[in-house]
DNA sequence: TTGTAGGCGTTATCAA
DNA sequence: TTGATAACGCCTACAA
């Protein structure tokens, strides 16, 4: 037997070259054979059925790790939160995010790679590295406190990044729910079913969530033809003790009809909203009519359903895995915004009584 | 500038070679610093401090696929499952296992690799295959219907798998609960409370998560010093119309004072219980004392709490990365079997009436 | 203490 | 139509 000396297999894998001695081809034919032939290289039917029966035979499959080094094209998108992506406690976890990365990165092909510890330190401070991520082709990131001067880094040397959740800081892409249309939205229905004073009642900081609904009443208002009052949001660093039911009172007393109420994470604007009027033995949309500028926390979930809107968190994850893999083919950026679905809840209503603005 | 040609950056990723010429060292030396340098070579402090900063600079970081293909080591971990990871339905979905696999990963280095689209199809039929796993250093696979011959391929060639749940399949290392001493455990506890005559509700069908519990279920009567008893397991295809009220009254009729239930998917036996017991006008414990192998559904957890076990899903996820870890590093392989949390709940107590079985 | 050279399995570019 | 041959990025004897 003049064969190579060789062995058949090697490891217990079969590879290329092994299909091709079997076959009596060169190993370029079985890539040819066996990988797409992009090249449109034109082969013997005779021959590729030989090559693919040795494949066959010899149980070939192509090494993922090898293809990729030759292609330079991992197929991997990389998540990156700094936070731990799936805390114990479930809620303020990114599953549903997740819900979009994962079906948007399988319909466009890229495996996932979760980046594991960046909270925790695990196996010593260097996980702690943003660098990491650089194992894939590309790059989404959740979560809100961002080591810019890394991230920076990154951007600059030509990395794909997206950021999940509008980005204050500059040159960093980012997908977004679009806060300002959707509160304008609820500020449009709101003024539909008559209102004219309505409040805003928010957090007390700068971040953009915030900002942005801020703007987004503000805009609602407008459209809907309302004059600009002067005190029509209300700020908080203390729901509990700030929005009392003496306070929900003296609201309604000075005129307001509707409350709108800014989504926050722990749910602590509009847990005590509902507090206060349950307290003040007041109902919604009775006796004033209020509205959540987001999704009610779950352990709310059973009250009646508030008028508002939902934010698409699985579109978002979609949409920021489209928009990675648009920078990855050099396509222009899609739309970075996504739409929230108005929600028609049960806590909007007519206002509680004719309105004492002036007649027009 | 005498410098080689080469731009100091190619397609936005630093190589070896880049890092090398800017500390001006050969790339060997790079790989030796940067990697473990297990060969024990020495090399100057000054030299080694070149290379890490000049790597910082460059934000360097080894390619997944080059590393693997040179060593077959990179620090990663991949999670396949048969259906979507994160599916839209959370109640149903792998979460509670990805937290334990995610903390444990962290805790030993290594990152997550989430292959996509293994149900959906995504970009063509070839992302079904689970070869693509081989990127990673060893593989977790979630989920009952496996494609027993790729995976089996996958052993054979001494790829590192572990699957989460016990597998029927021979030769799959795999992690699960242990349903058996839990079974066991819930009997006990009903012998103790007094029952003499226990009826174990089960699903119709062969699988090991069932025939487990049987098996535990038995072990517990004879254990107990329970004599066996003829009809003692009651096996169905359609709990809704098996499990009616008049069924249950025939059963307490016959001397059973005491019904454990299989977990199953859907819940549908516990929750077909549930429902005959509330039709006949039953409560528990008070007329039959009930318990669930397992944990309820999220739909019946406002109900009172039944008597039964917890499975550790986060535990198994955590043993399974332990397993693979171990598998990894040559260590024997660890307890594949998690012990399961008795669950004491308000269903069950002493029994009804004198229990019927003759004096001892 | 550092560098040279060869190989891991694939793809891609040329010649033949 | 096929077959050498050179990358791809990294690791590791072995040589200097």
């Amino acid at each position: 037997m003049p064969e190579k000396s060789q062995p058949p297999l090697r490891g217990g894998r079969a590879r290329q070259a092994d299909v091709a001695r079997i076959a009596g081809v060169s190993q370029t034919t079985v890539s040819l054979v066996l990988g797409g032939n992009r090249q449109g290289v034109v082969i013997q039917e005779a021959t590729q059925a030989r090559v693919r029966e040795a494949a066959k035979a010899l149980g070939y499959v192509p090494d993922p790790a090898a293809r990729r080094l030759a292609t330079s094209q991992n197929n991997l998108l990389g998540v990156f939160s700094f936070t731990a992506t799936f805390p114990t406690a479930m809620e303020h976890s990114y599953y549903p995010f997740l819900v979009g990365i994962e079906q948007e990165a399988a319909e466009q092909g890229y495996d996932l790679v979760l980046f594991t510890g960046s909270s925790a330190g695990g196996a010593g401070a260097r996980r702690q590295a943003l660098d990491r991520v650089r194992l894939a082709d590309g790059c989404l990131i959740l979560g809100r406190h961002l080591p810019a001067t890394q991230l920076h880094q990154l951007i600059e040397d030509g990395f794909p990044v997206v950021h999940i959740g509008r980005s204050a800081e500059p040159d960093v892409p980012w997908v977004g729910a679009d806060y300002v249309a959707a509160t304008a939205e609820v500020v449009r229905h709101l003024a539909e079913l008559g209102h004219r004073t309505i409040l805003l009642v928010r957090e007390d900081d700068e971040a953009l969530p915030s900002s942005d609904r801020e703007l987004g009443f503000r805009t609602g208002l407008a459209a809907a033809g309302l004059r600009r009052q002067p005190k029509a949001v209300f700020r908080t660093a203390t729901p509990e003790s700030d929005i009392t039911a003496d306070w929900v009172r003296a609201k309604i007393a000075s005129g307001i009809t509707a409350i709108v109420a800014e989504e926050t994470d722990s749910g602590a604007v509009w847990r005590a909203l509902v507090k206060a009027l349950d307290e003040a033995g007041l109902r919604a949309p009775h006796d004033v009519s209020i509205a959540l500028l987001g999704s009610p926390p779950a352990d709310l979930a059973g009250d009646r359903i508030p008028t508002g809107f939902d934010i698409p968190r699985a579109d978002l994850g979609a949409a920021a895995v489209r928009m990675l893999a648009a920078q990855l083919s050099g396509i222009d950026r899609p739309q970075p915004l996504v739409h929230c679905e108005f929600r028609l809840g049960m806590t909007t209503g007519v206002p509680a009584k004719a309105d004492n603005t002036p007649a027009h």
